[in-house]
DNA sequence: TCTTGAGCGTAC
DNA sequence: GACGTACGCTCAAGAT
C-alpha cells in the first residue's frame, strides 16, 4: 500500500526514469522560463520606479510585461518560470572560486525577487527554486523528467551554458532574438553538438563565472581538439601526442583544472523536483488574483492591457496559456453542474483520454458505506478541467424490485479502462480526503486499483489552517468557492426514507456524484499555490500527504482483538454491575437509574441532604467523579459505590462492547484515523477510537490484554518518552532541563528540587507530584486556581509554586507570553516545525473565551510538535522496516506511541530499526528518547 | 421513533 | 472562570 505513493509524492519526483511513454493526445509540452535572465534583464532594461509605499518596482514591472507578452505570444501544456535559489551550490565545493566575483545583487533589486515569485504566481505560472540548486540545474532535471515522459521541452534562455541540453526533443529559445536554438544553432556557435558543449567550455572557460578552464585555448581550439580526440579525457590522456609544443605544455600542466571546470560546466539532472511535473500544468490565471496583484504594485498599464483594470470585467482576459483552448479564463465563473453519465465504453474512453491530456484530474468515488474497507464501489467520478465533469455509474439498481436496473459498463470493463488513468504517474489525481477512495479502490474487489500520484485537497486545507475551520468539502466550497453543493442527503434522504446510493436515479446521482470531483478540482487550483506562500509546502509534501498511504495501510492491517476475551470479562463486569447496581438502590433507600446523572443528583443532594452545589448552565447537580470523591471523603458510602459502578458500565459499554461490535471477520479491529480533525496536528481515531484504551488502572488494563498478537508474532510498544516536556526545554531553553534530560535523570524530581530548593537527594514523593503537576500544567496553560484545584491546596499557595517555577525557569515564562503575543498578532502560532496553529476567539471581548484561546496559543505548540515528530516517525518507519527486510507491521498510532505486531523472530531487529528512526527523526535540543517493550497482548508490551 | 446536547469518562 | 487535544456512551428532552 505504501508503494504506491513512496516513489511519486515523496520525493516530489512522480516520474521514474523508466523507458519514454506513448505521448498522451494533446502534445506535451514543457516551457521553461530561465527566471534570472528576465530578472537581470528587466532590472537593467528599465529605469527606476517605486510604487507609491516607495519599493522599488522596476524589475517587477519588466518581469511582469515580458511574461504577459511571452504568455500571450506562446502556449504550451505546462509552464514554469525556474529562479536561482542559492548563491552556495556544490559548484563552491568543487572550486571555491566559482562565480566568485559576481557582485552582490544591486540593493533596489532585493526586494524584487519576492515579488517577481508573486508576479509569476499572479500570471498562473508555477515558479520553482530548490534551495542550493542554480536554475540551469532544475531546468536539466524538468527537461529530463518531461522528456523521459515522451513529452518535448523549450527553455527559453539565452544563457548559453544551457546549450547542452539541446536535442531532439529538448530546444532553446532565446528571448531576445525570439529565435529558436537547435543543434545546428549550437554547432554553429561552440563548433560542436550539443553533447559536447561541456568540454569545450571546460577547455574555454567561463570568465563571467569563474571557471578557469585551460588558458591559451578557447572555443574554437576546443572544438578542434574535441573532435580529433573524441573527448576531454582522451585528449587529455593523449595531451603529449599534441605537435604545438605550447598547447601541449598548457594542456599538461592545466590538465586536472580542465576536468574540475567539466564538473563546474555539467549540469546536474539528477537533482530532486521540488514540484511535481503534473503541477506545471498551464493554467489561465485568476483575474481576481492578478488584479489585485497588479493594482498592488501600481502597474496601470499592464492592468488596462489586460482588461482588468477599473470597471474591468465584463471584458474578461483571453486565456493565457490555457490547456484546452474552449475554458474560459475565470474558475469562479464557470458554472457547477450540467455533468455527463457516462454509460457506454466509448464515451469513458474519451474521459480517459481528457484526463490524460489534462495531466491533472479531480478524482472520487461513490459508495455503500463510510466504511471504507467495507464500502462497494457504485460509481467513479472524474473532473477534467474546472466545470468538465463526469459521473461513471458502476453498480447502479433500479428505485425498487420492479424496477430494472439502468444501463451502464459493465463495473468490470469500466474499471479496466480507468486504471491506466488513475495509475498513470503522469496524471495527478486530485482527491478530497483520499486515504477513504484510496482504501475503496485499493480493495481488490473494487478493483485493486493503486491511485498515484496523488494530491489531496483536505490535507492541502489541512496544511494550511489547521484549527481555522473544519475541512470538509462542502465546507471549504463555501469557503473558497462561494458555492454550496448539493448534499448527500438531498439526494438520498434521511433517517428510515434514506435509500441506499445505487438506487439513486442516475440523473440525480449525477448532479450530485459529479460536482464533487468538479469541486475538488476547483479547490486544489485555489488552495495549493499558498502552500508555498504559507511556507507550508514541505509539511504537506513530506509529511501530511505521505501520511495518507501510511494510515491507509495501517487500518488495513488492523489488530487483532481476542473477542472470546472480551466476552468473559463482559460477564465479569455485568454481574459485578448487578451487584452494584442494587447496592446503590439500597444506600439511596430506592430504586433509581444509576447511570443516569440526574437522578444521582436528586438522590445525593435532594433526598440525602449531602452538600455540593449545582453547576452547569442547566442548573444541574454535577455528579463527576470530583465531586463523587469529596461526597465520599464526607463520610456517606453511596458516592464510592457510585464511582465503581460508574467505572464498570464504562467499561462494559464503550469498550467490552464498543470494541466487540467493532471486530471484523478476520479477527481483527480496523480503526479509522481521521487526518484532518484536530486543531493541533495530531491524528484522531474512530469506528472504534483506538487511542483511549484503558491503562491506568488494573481494571482497565483486562481490556488491554485483549489486544493480542497473532500465533508466532508479538506486540511491539515504542513510545516517546516525555515527548511535550522535552519540546518545552527545547523551545523555552531550558538549561537545567536540557541537561536533565541529556542526562538521563528524572524530570520531575529535577524539578522540583529546583523550584523548591531542595537537595536532589530529599525530594520526597510529595514534592515529585507537585512538580510533576506543575510541569504538565505549564504546558495546559494551566492557572494558579486549576493548580491548586489540581493539588488540593489553596490557590495562593499554587501561585506561589508558580512563581518560584518561573523564577527558576524565567525562558518558559517569556515563551508563554510570547505564544499568546503571537496568537493574538498574527491568529496563529507556530509549531516548532513551522505549521501554523490558528486559534480561535484569541480576539474575543468575553474574557473567559480569550483566557480559553490564549490556553489553546500556549498549549498548541507543544503538543502540535510532538504530533509532527511522530508522523515523521510514521513515514520513515515502514520504509525502514522494508529495508531491513523485516515483515514487521506497523498497527496502531496513540500520540506519543507506535504499536507493531513483530514476527517472533524479528524482535531485536525491528526493536532496534524502530528506535533508530524515531529517536533519530528530529534534532532537538535535547535528545529523544524511545521506550520500546513487547509481550503477547498490548497490556503486555508496555 | 429519531436527533441532539449535556454530562461523564477514557486516552495522551 | 479557572487544564490542552480527542471520541463514545447514556440519558433526557425536543423534533418528527
Amino acid at each position: 500500500m505504501t508503494d504506491i505513493i513512496d516513489g511519486a509524492a515523496l520525493d516530489g519526483s512522480v516520474i521514474p526514469s523508466a523507458e519514454p511513454r506513448t505521448p498522451p493526445p494533446g502534445d506535451p509540452h514543457l516551457i521553461l522560463i530561465d527566471g534570472s535572465g528576465y530578472i537581470f534583464r528587466a532590472y537593467h532594461a528599465l529605469p527606476p520606479m517605486t510604487r507609491p509605499d516607495g519599493t522599488p518596482v522596476n524589475a517587477v514591472f519588466g518581469f511582469a510585461q515580458m511574461l504577459e507578452k511571452f504568455l500571450n505570444q506562446h502556449s504550451s501544456s505546462h509552464i514554469a518560470v525556474v529562479f536561482d535559489s542559492a548563491r552556495q551550490t556544490f559548484r563552491q565545493e568543487i572550486y571555491a572560486a566559482y562565480k566568485a566575483h559576481r557582485p552582490e545583487p544591486p540593493e533596489e533589486l532585493i526586494p524584487q525577487f519576492a515579488l517577481i515569485r508573486e508576479a509569476t504566481e499572479a500570471f498562473g505560472v508555477a515558479q520553482v527554486e530548490l534551495p542550493g540548486y542554480e536554475a540551469d540545474d532544475l531546468i536539466a532535471c524538468y527537461a529530463k523528467a518531461f522528456e523521459a515522459e515522451g513529452g518535448r521541452v523549450t527553455i527559453v534562455s539565452s544563457d548559453k551554458d544551457l546549450m547542452q541540453l539541446v536535442r531532439e526533443r529538448v530546444i532553446m529559445l532565446d528571448p531576445i532574438k525570439q529565435k529558436p536554438i537547435r543543434e545546428p544553432e549550437v554547432l554553429e556557435k561552440f563548433g560542436v553538438p550539443p553533447n559536447k558543449v561541456a568540454e569545450v567550455q571546460a577547455l574555454a572557460g567561463d570568465p563571467t563565472d569563474n571557471v578557469p578552464g585551460v588558458p591559451g585555448i578557447g572555443i574554437k581550439t576546443a572544438a578542434t581538439l574535441l573532435t580529433e580526440y573524441g573527448d576531454l579525457e582522451s585528449l587529455l590522456a593523449r595531451a603529449g601526442e599534441i605537435k604545438q609544443p605550447k598547447r601541449r605544455e598548457l594542456l599538461l600542466t592545466h590538465a586536472e583544472q580542465a576536468r574540475i571546470s567539466l564538473r563546474l560546466v555539467t549540469l546536474d539532472c539528477d537533482a530532486p523536483l521540488p514540484l511535481p511535473v503534473e503541477t506545471l500544468v498551464a493554467r489561465s490565471p485568476e483575474p481576481v488574483r492578478l488584479a489585485a496583484f497588479l493594482a498592488e504594485n501600481n502597474f496601470r498599464t499592464l492592468l488596462a492591457r489586460l482588461g482588468l483594470g477599473d470597471g474591468a470585467p465584463p471584458n474578461r482576459p483571453r486565456p493565457v496559456a490555457a490547456p484546452l483552448a474552449d475554458e474560459p479564463a475565470d474558475p469562479l465563473e464557470i458554472p457547477f453542474g450540467n455533468y455527463d453519465c457516462v454509460t457506454d465504453l466509448e464515451t469513458l474512453k474519451t474521459w480517459v483520454a481528457k484526463g490524460r491530456a489534462a495531466g491533472v484530474i479531480g478524482l472520487d468515488t461513490e459508495t455503500n458505506s463510510l466504511d471504507a474497507l467495507a464500502a462497494d464501489l457504485v460509481g467513479i467520478c472524474l473532473a477534467v478541467a474546472p466545470g468538465k465533469a463526469c459521473y461513471i455509474p458502476l453498480r447502479h439498481a433500479g428505485a425498487d424490485l420492479l424496477t430494472e436496473s439502468p444501463a451502464q459498463i459493465p463495473a468490470e470493463a469500466a474499471i479496466e479502462a480507468l486504471r491506466p488513468l488513475l495509475e498513470d504517474p503522469a496524471v495527478l489525481k486530485v482527491l478530497h480526503n483520499a486515504k477513504y477512495d484510496l482504501e475503496v479502490l485499493a480493495n481488490p474487489k473494487n478493483g485493486g486499483i493503486q491511485v498515484a500520484p496523488l494530491d489531496d485537497t483536505m490535507m492541502i486545507s489541512y496544511a494550511l489552517e489547521a484549527g481555522a475551520h473544519g475541512h470538509g468539502m462542502d465546507e471549504l466550497s463555501q469557503l473558497h468557492l462561494r458555492h454550496k453543493p448539493i448534499s448527500f442527503d438531498e439526494v438520498t434522504g434521511t433517517g428510515r426514507a434514506r435509500i441506499p446510493f445505487a438506487h439513486v436515479p442516475l440523473d440525480r446521482a449525477t448532479a450530485y456524484a459529479a460536482e464533487d470531483p468538479d469541486v475538488t478540482l476547483r479547490l486544489w487550483h485555489t488552495l495549493k499555490p499558498r502552500l508555498r506562500e504559507a511556507r507550508a509546502l514541505a509539511l504537506y509534501e513530506q509529511v501530511e500527504r505521505r501520511m495518507i498511504p501510511v494510515l491507509a495501510a495501517m487500518e488495513q492491517a488492523g489488530v487483532k482483538v481476542d473477542g472470546q476475551e472480551l466476552a468473559r470479562i463482559g460477564t465479569d463486569f455485568g454481574e459485578r454491575l448487578v451487584v452494584l447496581e442494587a447496592e446503590c438502590h439500597r444506600l439511596a433507600g430506592r430504586a433509581f437509574n444509576v447511570g443516569s446523572p440526574k437522578q444521582l443528583g436528586e438522590v445525593l443532594f435532594d433526598e440525602m441532604g449531602l452538600k455540593g452545589g449545582k453547576k452547569g448552565k442547566t442548573g444541574a447537580y454535577s455528579t463527576d467523579a470530583s465531586v463523587l470523591e469529596d461526597l465520599a471523603a464526607q463520610g456517606n458510602p453511596l458516592p464510592r459505590v457510585v464511582l465503581q459502578h460508574r467505572q464498570l458500565a464504562k467499561l462494559k459499554s464503550t469498550y467490552v462492547e464498543g470494541l466487540t461490535a467493532q471486530i471484523a471477520a478476520d479477527g481483527r479491529v480496523h480503526t479509522d484515523y481521521s487526518l484532518a480533525s484536530t486543531s493541533t496536528g495530531r491524528l484522531a481515531s474512530t469506528e472504534p477510537n483506538l487511542q483511549n484504551i484503558p491503562i491506568r488502572n488494573e481494571e482497565g488494563m483486562k481490556i488491554r490484554r485483549a489486544f493480542v498478537a497473532e500465533p508466532g508474532h508479538v506486540l511491539m510498544s515504542a513510545d516517546y518518552s516525555q515527548i511535550e516536556l522535552r519540546l518545552l526545554a527545547h523551545l523555552a531553553e531550558v538549561p537545567t532541563l536540557r541537561e536533565a534530560f541529556e542526562k538521563g535523570e528524572d524530570i520531575h524530581s529535577r524539578t522540583a528540587a529546583e523550584i523548591f530548593h531542595l537537595d536532589p537527594a530529599n525530594v520526597d514523593k510529595e514534592a515529585r507530584r507537585r512538580a510533576k503537576t506543575i510541569n504538565f500544567g505549564i504546558i495546559y496553560g494551566m492557572s494558579a486556581f486549576g493548580l491548586g484545584g489540581r493539588l488540593g491546596i489553596p490557590a495562593g499557595e499554587a501561585r506561589g509554586i508558580i512563581d518560584a517555577y518561573f523564577a527558576q525557569y524565567p525562558g518558559i515564562r517569556n515563551e508563554m507570553e510570547r505564544l499568546k503575543d503571537e496568537a493574538r498578532m498574527k491568529g496563529y502560532v507556530l509549531s516548532p516545525f513551522g505549521r501554523r496553529l490558528w486559534i480561535q476567539d484569541i480576539g474575543a471581548k468575553d474574557p473567559v473565551r480569550r483566557a480559553g484561546a490564549e490556553r489553546q496559543a500556549i498549549n498548541a505548540p507543544f503538543q502540535g510538535g510532538a504530533a509532527e515528530i511522530i508522523k515523521r516517525a510514521m513515514v520513515r518507519t515502514p520504509r525502514a522496516l522494508r529495508e531491513a527486510g523485516l515483515k514487521t507491521r506497523m498497527l496502531l498510532q496513540v500520540h506519543d506511541e507506535l504499536v507493531f505486531e513483530v514476527p517472533e523472530a524479528e524482535v531485536e531487529a525491528a526493536g532496534a530499526t524502530i528506535r533508530k528512526v524515531m529517536e533519530g527523526v528530529a534534532e532537538l535540543r535535547v535528545p529523544l528518547l524511545v521506550e520500546v517493550g513487547q509481550g503477547a497482548s498490548w497490556a503486555e508490551a508496555h
